[in-house]
DNA sequence: CGGTTGAATGTAACCGGTTGCGGAACCGGT
DNA sequence: ACCGGTTCCGCAACCGGTTACATTCAACCG
């Protein structure tokens, strides 16, 4: 019942149920408009009663479209990239595309090779690399459409979650607030948000206290253990975690070396762990991953659909769009 | 330089070049043995210096196979999923597949609809659904070749980690330390897993302790401040918990409470949060997700394989294949 | 040396859609 | 009755491969 190939009906089947061309048919279905309303629906009835689907496959062949986009992330454990690519799941399905995901990190020749192969099968990037070196993103997205997720550069078309703004204005509070020694939990060496987020906070607290830097720490609990006896020895009384589950960690091995928090210690986590600790007093920074992955794949289905549309008209590339998503600082 | 459809080199521009036809520049690069060293040769040159890649759309419609595959996940924050999904894009990858994902419940009329739209794109399924009900899975499957993850139903293959046993075990192996009083932290409401995991404890353990389970929780790290005071209530002496992701939060907690652990109370984890905590006597069970996403996938691959083969030969469908991993208990 | 055989290659149909172009039918206007 | 202009539809080519079948030719046989 179900051979592949077999079973599915195709849009001749349509054709011939409804006494029309091919043709005819495949217009009836995809540009209404061209077809006359008794015709059409004809049609539509016949599609209906043999309950038939296009190909996507004979669609993609015809237009040179496949209706795939790939997803670049380093990899899924880090939860941080889990959300992005809900979001961009969700919105790549509304539009009838299919998101598919390539677990890269760009660093070795291997990863460029493959996605070059992958280019040909998929209409456009969503490039999550923070640690990739710009010569590469750059020459991916000649390959095709591409659009950045937390990483801006010259010329390609990106959004990120601005968080370092952020992280900021936390910093200013924690230093209006009497703190003259904070440390900050790095993220992974190399990592771009890292270095923005590094420096916003290095501007914010100026000279009105003491910056401490750990790290770099890839993005687990675990790691708030490694980090919990440097940020004590520092003699820090807050600290800023660059990812937040690192901060269920510190805040774990702190309370075990007898540091509470955030009476001895404040710790930056996000919202919902705020929430389920329950102390007050406990600053949050809550990047919407969703948003970003859905804003993210909104701007390169757009950006496809308009090379789709122009095609051969002079010059007016896309207009470069390069989004930054506001970051909550919520204080529990 | 890369309007999309222009640029890369087709089939017949090979042939060309080669001074063949395209029938043979296809059979010289698909099936070698097919055609004459000498000529063999001089095709490979040509779509070398032309680099050539054939377009997987048009292999895909021509031999009704997309080179797809959809693997379904309830979610993908849920960092149980991630090494699944990492280890089955590794498998599918070098199989020269691409891998999409579909979030998905399947608890909804709406998501069934929309595994059914998908399976005319994909070749085969991964299900991962916990809570799916049987009979949505077993018509899922009767749309495409599948393999489930984490889930045992008759008649279809399945790839499961023995996590259950290694429970169980662990529950022995308290109960004979001593512990006369113990608590299970569950996984989600209806997760076919959780329900082994249970059964397997209380089998262990059978009359020689008392039992208290809590839950349903959601297997996030915050789920374990909720389950502390009622862990703590019920006078156990020792907590298995369904998702090691719990259990740091519940360590927290308890920390937090006064309760040392292990000292008060043993709780079990997995092998990176017990080493990273240090304190040994933290009983952890670890669940190798990639490898389960690997044997899954190439489960499916191997049907996929065999079903290409035969075909019309008779019956001999696919033999049944239900995997289980084993799963390692540690003491740290 | 004619005939059989098998390897190597070419021809063309096909997968399932989309789309440019032209023809038929019908419109109102003169 | 004739004509320009629409509207609606069908023919056929095309996207880029795969493959059944036909063809060619050289080797091998009695």
């Amino acid at each position: 019942m179900d051979r592949t190939g077999n079973g599915m009906s195709t849009l001749s089947d349509v054709a011939d149920l409804a006494g029309v061309s091919k043709a005819t048919a495949s217009r009836a279905l995809s540009r209404p408009e061209l077809v006359a309303v008794d015709t059409r629906e004809r049609v539509v009835q016949a599609a209906a009663t043999l309950d038939f689907a296009p190909s996507r496959v004979a669609q993609a062949l015809a237009n040179g479209k496949t209706g795939l986009i790939a997803i670049v992330v380093p990899n899924l454990t880090n939860s941080f990239f889990a959300p992005i690519i809900e979001g961009a799941q969700e919105a790549a399905e509304q539009a009838g595309y299919q998101l598919t995901i390539a677990v890269r990190t760009l660093d070795a020749d291997a990863d460029a090779a493959a996605i070059e192969r992958l280019s040909h099968q998929v209409d456009g990037f969503l490039m999550t690399a923070p640690h990739a070196e710009e010569p590469v993103l750059r020459s991916v997205s000649a390959l095709a459409p591409t659009v950045l997720v937390e990483r801006e550069i010259d010329g390609i078309p990106s959004v990120i979650a601005d968080a370092a703004t952020t992280f900021g204005r936390l910093a200013t509070e924690l230093v209006d607030a009497g703190h003259r020694n904070i440390a900050y939990v790095g993220g992974p060496d190399g990592s771009w948000p890292d270095r923005r987020r590094t420096e916003a906070i290095r501007a914010a607290i100026g000279d009105r206290a003491t910056l401490t830097v750990v790290g770099p720490y890839p993005p687990v609990a675990e790691s708030g253990f490694t980090a919990a006896p440097e940020v004590i020895a520092c003699g820090a009384t807050a600290t800023i975690v660059y990812a937040s589950a690192v901060s269920l960690g510190l805040m774990l091995a702190l309370e075990a070396r007898g540091v509470r928090t955030p009476q001895d210690m404040v710790v930056s986590g996000d919202a919902r762990m705020a929430k389920s600790i329950g102390t007050p007093g406990i600053p949050s920074i809550d990047v919407d991953g969703a948003e970003l992955g859905r804003t993210a794949m909104t701007l390169l289905l757009g950006a496809l659909a308009a090379r789709g549309r122009r095609d051969a008209s002079a010059a007016s590339h896309a207009p470069l769009v390069q989004t930054r998503i506001a970051v909550p600082l919520h204080w529990s």
